[in-house]
RNA sequence: GCGAAAAUAGCUCAGUUGGUAGAGCACAACCUUGCCAAGGUUGGGGUCGCGGGUUCGAGUCCCGUUUUUCGCUCCA
């Protein structure tokens, strides 16, 4: 394990060395888990973003794609559940350094009051026999309503300050209930604090007319929206799906492990729209197309497995993640969810618009159930470059770094070299790359020895080298390294841009999936 | 957010009881160079994360702060 986080280090220097991913405002100290992408990682993040996207808009005929404002109405986060479910009390215990939520706290401790009058009345139960009666022994025993009063002063005063939102009060209701941590038995609380996961701007330009508005924290909801607009004007017939790239939110307690969990990060969602009582057969299908999508990669079929979740979300009755096998464990990459109907239905709710759908082979309307497929690009990235990183020893005894990159993400398809810079070497290099950049993303190097050249190429996932040499200007002919093996082969320039588009295109990945 | 550790050139790091900031690689120019990180010459790049304090003098000691890593914690 050890060994693997040196290794995840390495990884992470390589990233910043060759033009990958570079902290938020490094040269004010940076931002906590913010990063940015330099300019090799916009490649193979476009890249990776545009596989998704072909995989989803080009080979299914009933999936669309759309790309929705990250501002929305505020209500909508009402309605998702996010604007309760994201704000929680919490306060930690200095002895145990464990943390709780506040109202969790206090709840339990309420129902232990609850637990002695359940006590209480079984003991006076077993001493009466058949004659007690358990509800005059509620209202009138003398210790049952000393308890009954005590938890009802403290049940009011939490209603109370979760009302106000007063976490001083929260505070002060644990130590005056004397509760203790159930791991160090102490009573040393800290302060309560409230964490809002969601980031919150004001719309409108003055101060008495601005709007409250959340930066979204989950694509998903612009598509629900949005999903009769599509279903209308497209013609869409249920089942169908509409898929969305784009920025979400969280302000993450705890944000780390570089691009894995970060502040600001990129989610790639399809949501797909099917008749209730089928969701369950469609979530296993998504199951299996999702992770074909991933193995397509030839990352290694071994790194994936599914993570079942047995603890459900609120909205979902089926759950299941796709974890990848990075350096520091296996984490989840993907999540395929059945959401039921709960998005929609809490839509219809909230908006009081009929947003259902009518089902013209069944003649009646309803509110399609939702399986969602979302993968965070930032886990995509990090999966695909910490599978590709390898240092390499040579028959020579020397290390090369090389990332093995699927060729169609490479951010750089192939590299032109003139193997010596004179003879009209560099003119006749110059002019194979003027035909190949229309249509690949190539490089031209000049500078040191040809093997550093090599090497330079091969640390940022370059599949071909193309080397012009004095017989190039004679048979037009040049060699084509490859980056895996290193093999040389002598190829015609004429034959170049057919060779690497065969190895480098999207095409050659998606036909893999049919 | 709590605890621990760390921060010196683009990268990896050295820097002695406190006494003039260094190396290798990388980068730029020129020369040399026929295939896997070759050699030579020259050059650019640092207020030692930031702010205070102690001291004649701080990269070094003290306090605060920011960022990162690890462990807890949290994770729709």
């Amino acid at each position: 394990m050890a060994q693997q986080e040196d290794v995840f280090k390495k990884i992470v220097s390589h990233a910043k060395e060759y033009g990958f991913v570079f902290q938020s405002s490094e040269i004010y100290d940076g931002l906590s888990a913010v990063y940015d992408y330099g300019q090799n990682g916009v490649e193979l993040k476009n890249n990776i973003k545009r596989y998704w996207w072909d995989a989803m808009t080009l080979l299914h005929e009933n999936i669309v794609g759309i790309d929705s404002a990250i501002f929305m109405h505020p209500t909508i986060w009402k309605a998702s559940g996010h604007v309760d479910a994201f704000n929680d009390p919490l306060i930690d215990n200095r002895d145990s350094k464990k943390r709780y939520r506040a109202d969790v706290l206090i709840e339990d401790e309420l129902a232990k009051i609850d637990e002695k009058i359940e006590k209480e009345v079984a003991k006076a139960a077993k001493k009466f026999g058949d004659t007690f009666d358990a509800d005059l022994f509620r209202s009138t025993n003398p210790r049952v309503l000393e308890h009954k009063a005590k938890r009802d002063a403290i049940h009011e005063r939490f209603a109370k300050a979760m009302n106000d939102n007063n976490l001083e009060e929260l505070r002060q209701i644990i130590i005056d209930c004397e509760i203790v941590d159930p791991i160090s038995g102490t009573k040393n609380w800290t302060d309560v604090r409230q964490f809002n996961l969601m980031f919150k701007t004001e719309m409108g330009s003055t101060a008495d007319g601005a709007m409250t508005v959340y930066l979204r924290p989950e694509t998903a909801q612009g598509i629900f929206v949005n999903y009769l607009n599509v279903q209308k004007t497209g013609r869409m017939r249920i089942p169908f799906g509409i898929a969305q790239i784009g920025k979400a939110f969280r302000n993450e307690i705890v944000a780390r492990q570089f691009i894995f969990r970060m502040r600001e990060f990129e989610q790639m969602e399809m949501q797909f729209f099917v008749r209730p009582g089928e969701e369950l057969k469609w979530f296993q299908q998504w199951k299996e197309t999702r992770l074909k999508w991933h193995k397509a990669l030839g990352l290694g079929d071994e790194k994936y497995r599914y993570h079942d979740h047995d603890k459900l979300a609120h909205y979902a009755n089926a759950a299941t993640d796709i974890e990848f096998q990075m350096p520091f464990g296996f984490k989840e990459v993907e999540g395929i969810h059945s959401r039921t109907n709960f998005d929609l239905s809490q839509h219809e709710k909230y908006s009081g618009k009929n947003i259902k759908y009518f089902d013209p082979e069944l003649n009646e309307s309803y509110t399609p159930y939702v399986i969602e497929t979302s993968i965070g690009v930032d886990r995509m990235f990090l999966s695909v470059l910490c599978s590709s990183y390898e240092e390499q020893p040579l028959a020579n005894g020397e290390t090369r770094v090389v990332l093995h990159l699927p060729p169609a993400l490479a951010p750089v398809k192939c590299a032109v070299m003139p193997l010596v810079r004179k003879d009209g070497l560099p003119e006749k290099a110059r002019e194979i790359v003027n035909d190949l950049k229309f249509d690949f993303s190539t490089h031209y190097d000049e500078k040191d020895s040809i093997g550093k050249r090599y090497r330079r190429q091969d640390a940022i996932g370059t599949p071909f080298c193309i080397t012009v040499d004095h017989q190039t200007l004679e048979d037009n002919t040049v060699t084509l390294r490859e980056r895996d093996s290193m093999e040389q082969t002598r190829v015609s320039v004429d034959d170049l841009h057919r060779l690497i588009h065969d190895r480098v295109s999207l095409n050659s990945l998606l036909r893999r999936l049919g």
